[in-house]
DNA sequence: CTCATGTCGATACACTGTATTTGCGCAATA
DNA sequence: TATTGCGCAAATACAGTGTATCGACATGAG
């Protein structure tokens, strides 16, 4: 070996720090989903091989964990609601909407509790609006309803989005979108209610379909909040 | 090699059905959670080997989507329900149910669309219960507004379940039960509602707050039922 | 009896998360 | 200055994964 042919001078280590690998982490997830994450490739873009991680993480659950995390500080709104619903509503369509941006959130999602500082910091601001309306216990299963329902909601939207990305991008229209298997399903005349609907239901896009749950929610919450449980 | 010595007369290989592999895969994810599950594993319980399994499925996804409808096989209720009211509980319920036999159902709820035999065949109950109380479209909203909520909230409640477990069984109590770092971040005081309502809020054990919820729900639904959208 | 067929099992590959061992540069000491 | 120890980065190792490929064998047809 010549002079010429050495190594870089020094790979001299990148610091490497937390926030560094989940921007790495969240990149990856981002460009190929969850499943491209592996500690290998998060390594290796941060120019590092893969035991160097084990320093700042744990396990790899817990870089999961960070990222979800990450993403709650993108959910924070930033400021003050005009009142409880807005507030809900508006946690509601930030989560949404970050999960569009990212879809793998959609996996992790209520997978596992969020307590990660962000995700603390968004329950503070939520649970501030509500402070003073009704009893704790209301507000909390206020809370937690509402982040019941647009979770799942959430999951469903992605689920969907995906499904029709896989069977080659067709209109969302049910029974082709599905796939000729569900098509025949329905043909049996085995699910004469089903298959009404999908007959006679009206195309509505995800966002408004996903916001009028929100509000019928909303309005539920609303009677509970005016009038404290017995 | 001598007659002693010699294998079994003939391993025989068992006939192997779909339904036998996915009865195979459920009782390993009963036992040992979704990661318990690998075609080897599976393979192995029916004395196969691995790639046996791939002349009845395509992909390890698929598998998991079966292992899905064979559950949707426990929630579908047996008789004809009172109203939609008591249909759309009875779902969330019975769902809730399973899920709590097989937590690993939470993993996968709402992951990816359910169009297997007997997920349809819960939904053409559903439906049918529904039909004719509403145009199709709020009907259509009423029951994806209570499965994103049921979805939502089974979640959770599997993830605070496992996480309860691994924090060494310490009783549902937020605080030591999430142990000391979100102890010690709500000591910092930059969390005062997030702190008063850990406080001050009473315990209530999973079942009825899951019910509780979805009963704000069917009241909501049912104010939308009776006077259908403008 | 020979040959084709189709199915089952073994092998192989690329990859995973993580434990353990190795090597190297720097700091402090003699 | 020479040496020793130490801490950290890297390499290697291991047990496992999903799945593609290939080889053997058993069975049915001519």
């Amino acid at each position: 070996m010549t002079v010429w042919d050495r190594p870089e001078p020094s790979p001299r280590p990148a610091p490497l720090d937390r926030e560094r690998i989940v921007a790495a982490a969240v990149a990856l997830a981002d460009e190929g989903g969850l499943e491209a994450v592996s500690l290998r490739k998060v390594a290796a873009r941060l120019g590092a091989g893969p035991m160097r991680l084990y320093g700042y993480i744990a396990t790899k659950e817990e870089l999961f964990d960070l990222m979800v995390d990450e993403v709650y500080a993108e959910i924070l709104p930033e400021g003050r609601p005009g009142d409880w619903r807005e507030a809900l509503r508006v946690l509601a369509e930030r989560t949404r909407l970050a999960a569009l941006r990212h879809e793998w959130l959609a996996d992790l999602l209520g997978g596992r509790p969020a307590l990660g500082p962000n995700a603390l910091a968004v329950s503070e601001a939520t649970l501030a609006a509500l402070d003073g309306l009704a009893d704790v216990d209301t507000a909390m299963r206020a809370v937690e309803t509402v982040g019941a329902y647009y979770i799942g909601a959430i999951r469903r939207e992605i689920a969907n989005l995906r499904a029709e990305r896989a069977t080659g991008l067709s209109e969302s229209d049910w029974q082709r979108a599905r796939g000729p298997h569900v098509t025949g399903m329905l043909a049996t005349g085995r699910f004469p209610a089903l298959a009404k609907f999908v007959h006679e239901g009206t195309e509505v896009d995800a966002g408004t379909s996903f916001a009028t749950g929100l509000e019928w929610i909303l309005d539920a919450v609303a009677a509970k909040l005016a009038r404290p449980p017995a």
